[in-house]
DNA sequence: ATTCTTGTACAAAACGTTCTGTATACCTTG
DNA sequence: CAAGGTATACAGAACGTTTTGTACAAGAAT
């Protein structure tokens, strides 16, 4: 309880970096007791079947989405369109456990993929978030998509951009956020 | 019996079918089989190894993309930036079959991730179309990610516009390609 | 000394692959 | 053109391995 046990969180480490490696189809047990150090007996106590190892896997994935969204979302709840500038900034975030994000996603799409419900249901709870009516709506779906487009061109490995353009690309689309709030700009195309 | 082997169109429908419904681990030969009127001798003639299946699944994808947007390029050519409107055209066009589309990409990031490069080489090829250098670059890259994210969201069922928010949100995209090729617009936020 | 955790052994099913059989189209050759 | 042979397209069964789930024993922690 205290520590929710050291060898849960080596499975589920492992098991993610399986995925990504060599694909979910290479998730077994056998697998995962031989890289993970834990035997099978220990893997089946924390996770009794393969169902539960999938959905703790995709709630790992949703949790860390979600406190990343929630530390950049505190970090600019200054700003008027804080929730979509904090969206961008989560969707970028490039830390080194970032390839590590989606494979529990990407397992639960190859072994049920109803198992992405609570994910979907978790995204399409934020679009009425940037709806705010108007032409600027859509200029603010389109940043939200690009931002989606950038997080999965990368997490399967489409795209690879240099370190500097990415980070003007993710400037760029920060300061197109922005803009979203500010509909008196010269701009506009309706 | 069939002129390019009816059976094997067959088997490749029922297999996108699988892998959309229940998920790419339960493309299983048995499965495809069943439910695809071919057995599963017939399937091992055309597919000795799924290696072999997981193959085609994805050059079946990758030429359709490559059709689609060869047309949307042709029909947009007198346009400027016909490539990056054939491109949002192409990502968006929504058809019976576009739910079909990815199956073989996430049959193959499940079974054999490696699968995926060709697609990869492919999505990379046509980047330095778009990158015309400057600020507008950014803005065509933007759109292009934009055209992505709207693809993979609603492929992986997180995002399901109605129709008309759908098409003004199409329409405001392929506005923003064709303004990526018109700098001297009034809109400057850089 | 319970309770929690991990290790080992095994049963049943599922899976990919291989093998053999059959029927039909195509091509050759006399 | 007719006979014979070959390649193609599909069917069905079988084999050996892998995988999942379960049962139970052993060790650690409190």
């Amino acid at each position: 309880m205290g520590r929710t046990s050291n060898a849960r969180q080596q499975v589920l480490d492992t098991a993610a970096r399986i995925v990504r490696e060599h694909g979910a189809a290479a998730l077994t047990f056998e697998e995962l007791a031989a890289k993970s150090g834990v035997t099978r007996g220990g893997i089946t106590y924390h996770f009794p079947t393969k169902d539960e190892l999938l959905r703790a896997l995709v709630e790992r994935d949703q949790v860390r989405w979600s406190e990343t969204l929630a530390q950049h979302v505190a970090a600019a709840s200054a700003d008027p369109v804080g929730p979509l500038v904090a969206y961008v900034r989560t969707a970028s975030t490039h830390d080194p456990e970032r390839r590590r994000f989606v494979s529990g996603m990407l397992s639960a799409v190859a072994h049920q993929p109803e198992l992405l419900d609570g994910c979907r249901a978790l995204y399409r709870a934020q679009l009425p978030d940037l709806e705010r009516g108007g032409a600027a709506a859509f200029d603010a779906l389109i940043v939200l998509l690009a931002a989606d487009g950038l997080f999965w061109m990368e997490q399967l490995g489409f795209l690879d951009l240099p370190d500097s353009a990415r980070e003007e690309l993710i400037a760029r689309l920060e300061a197109l956020a922005r803009a979203t709030a500010t509909p008196r700009s010269p701009d506009s195309t309706a």
